[in-house]
DNA sequence: CGGCTGACTTACC
DNA sequence: CGGTAAGCCAGCC
């Protein structure tokens, strides 16, 4: 495989980077992608620890349930869903409506990306 | 090597 | 729909 090299840090933070903007989508989702099936949580701690100037889109991954990771009116689901907004996709309740903008890449859409 | 921790997920009630 | 419980697995002691 092209990426077979890649760490799985690194895999993580290429597949986050395919997704577009006015789109969400899982931490579950994120790490199926990226070859890392069950390894949601890993996901998170790579948002949380990657620097800034990777310039990941943090803010468009969630729950698979559609909530922020974060506590309702916290200084980041605020910050989150601030971002969200300036992409059209709106928070209501501390919660995104999947069904309107869950991010659904066919399967050549996502090896085309990942080979760039 | 064993124990604990999480920006998670699913199943069940 | 909310609340709990158990499963999950890499990373870090």
């Amino acid at each position: 495989m092209a990426n077979s090299r890649l760490s799985n840090i690194q895999r993580i933070q290429r597949t986050l980077q395919c997704v577009p903007r006015g789109k969400v989508a899982s931490y579950g989702q994120i790490a199926d992608l990226a070859g890392l099936p069950g390894r949601a949580r890993l996901v998170g701690k790579v948002l949380r620890e990657s620097p800034a100037d990777l310039h990941l889109p943090w803010h468009r991954i969630l729950r698979a349930s559609g909530q922020l990771a974060f506590d309702a009116h916290s200084t980041q689901a605020d910050r989150q869903a601030e971002l969200l907004a300036m992409e059209q996709v709106e928070v209501i309740q501390n919660r995104v409506d999947l069904k309107q903008h869950a991010w659904q890449p066919s399967l050549a859409d996502i090896l085309f990306r990942l080979e760039q």
